[in-house]
DNA sequence: TGCTGCTATAGATTTGCTCTATAATATGCC
DNA sequence: GGCATATTATAGAGCAAATCTATAGCAGCA
């Protein structure tokens, strides 16, 4: 991995010039003069310097994440090639969110385990972009999800279009919405849950220009009264209290468990494609390809079709 | 990006390494020195070598497909810091309260976005100080906004007045205070309503010698019935009780539409001047003049003249 | 056998990284 | 106010390592 990257990982960790020098091993001027060398490269500043250390500035914060993110990838190809030396197969793992695991991967992967023992496939759960995060880390090698709008293409992922998928409206028994057709207008009279936390240090994958949804909904932090990664924090917030939670319609029978239920819709609702995102690196490669093809094959069983 | 992988890739890619030299413009000793140096790091020999040339091992399979994504990795960082810069230093977000925005920053910004799509604006919403704040640490390039009294000329701010407006009352149909004109003492007996957080961390933008009304008010907790920096939630708070919600009469006809009337005034009422806030050394920066002058524009067409 | 690609090796050169020593600056404490 | 103690910045010396030049070795091919 890049030295200078190296370095600034660890005088951001250490919150100063000196202190990163210290877990490194090396003297202080060195990294001052090095990591004015990499703002240099970079062309941006990258730390605030004081006499109390060093903080990052905003283009530090993105170098940040992305250097992380590069250390990580960096870690997995390592023990990949030495997983290979050694001869043991690199287990798969899968990434998807709660609903897509429940409802047709978790018994994919309880055949695949069984065909194939000494390799299986492995799942990572969690929200979209933290999967795609995993994904470019190489911790997992493709993930189900809804095709996410706006995805900067230059970060290189293909998306096989599995589902056709609607977004239906969620709430708890004897709930005023419940028992006649609504509309958009009506269903946002009641506060909003959604199972999706969006961080900014994702915000590097959009691309804003390209986002089909209008410019105010992304500023809009306040039109949700409740927001969780947790599924299960959203249906306890549901079935406490007025909030229409918002989800995935193939969710219906899990939710109807729970004690939620759906809010009939008088109009069309929006339709979004759910499918498999996975590296244009790893189009090819014997597995991931199998693998897709059995999830192909599952959703046309268990899902409504494109 | 680290060099050896970057040689690396040239080198995979060229087929050889007389051939890689050629296109990364060293010599080919050199390669042959680094890259058995990388299979030192790696524990893996990368490269079957010949009298042809070399070809790719398995491992060197692995690290070319993972050093594909570094490196893509890489260069999308290097671009989303310049478009961070773009969009800071060159680029715009522009601060604003709600009513200015839902009146006509709205339709310039979206404009905005369609003439420039790859250097859009940005828009931040928030109450005067907040963006005063943000303004001063560098995350807006300037806001609009009422002028603000006492404000403490050392930090450099410019504030170029765009339209002169007056604070109005509205209440709820059926008010007592409606049908006839109503003074300031009258309108005062009822509770009041701001839609604005003060915080106290802003106290320091203030230099008290200056203003003209007392500094209390401003931070003064108990003065308002209720106060919140959502101006739905104010709307609400009007329609559901007797308290007076005191705003800029600009949103008048807004808040018609949501059933609250504006009382009549006895007295002249206060003239306030509106504008915008940008700070001193960003001014004959190209894009932030042009922007300026934009919504000079839009603000004489929309506003009350000076 | 000699020509033409290629990679490998040895040693000289020079680049540039890292270190030591010290200055400059801010912060906190007495 | 001034001292102690953090921090970063700067300058110059020394040295490690990257790169180059020159050449050897090797395989394929006519």
């Amino acid at each position: 991995m890049d030295k200078l990257l190296t370095q600034f990982l660890a005088v951001a960790d250490a919150g100063s010039l000196s202190g990163g020098a210290t877990t490194l091993l090396i003297t202080q001027p060195t990294l001052t003069f090095n990591m004015r060398k990499l703002e240099e490269t970079i062309g941006a500043p990258l730390f605030e310097r004081s006499s109390r250390g060093v903080r990052l500035t905003r283009y530090g914060e993105t170098l940040y994440e992305n250097a992380r993110l590069m250390n990580r990838l960096y870690d997995n190809t390592l023990s990949a090639i030495a997983d290979q030396q050694r001869g043991t197969e690199r287990g798969l793992t899968v990434g998807s969110g709660y609903s897509w695991w429940a409802m047709f991967l978790k018994d994919l992967v309880i055949d695949y385990q069984l065909e194939f023992p000494k390799a299986p496939v492995q799942v990572s759960l969690g929200n979209q972009l933290r999967l795609l995060d995993q994904m470019l880390s190489g911790d997992i090698s493709l993930f189900l999800a809804h095709e996410i709008d706006g995805l900067n293409p230059s970060i290189g992922t293909d998306f096989i279009p599995l589902s056709r998928v609607y977004n239906a409206h969620f709430v708890h028994q004897g709930h005023p919405l419940l028992g006649v057709p609504r509309n958009r207008a009506e269903i946002n009279e009641y506060p909003q849950i959604i199972s999706s936390l969006a961080e900014s240090r994702h915000e590097r994958f959009f691309d804003i220009s390209r986002r089909r949804t209008r410019v105010e909904t992304v500023f809009d932090r306040t039109h949700y009264a409740f927001r969780s990664n947790s599924l299960a924090a959203c249906i306890d917030y549901a079935l406490a209290t007025e909030a229409v939670l918002t989800h995935t319609h193939v969710m219906r029978d899990a939710f109807t468990k729970s004690g939620l239920f759906e809010v009939e819709q008088s109009e069309p609702p929006r339709i979004n494609v759910a499918g498999i995102y996975v590296l244009k690196e790893r189009r090819g490669e014997e597995r991931v390809e199998d693998l897709i093809a059995r999830i192909s094959a599952a959703a046309a069983t268990t899902l409504p079709p494109l």
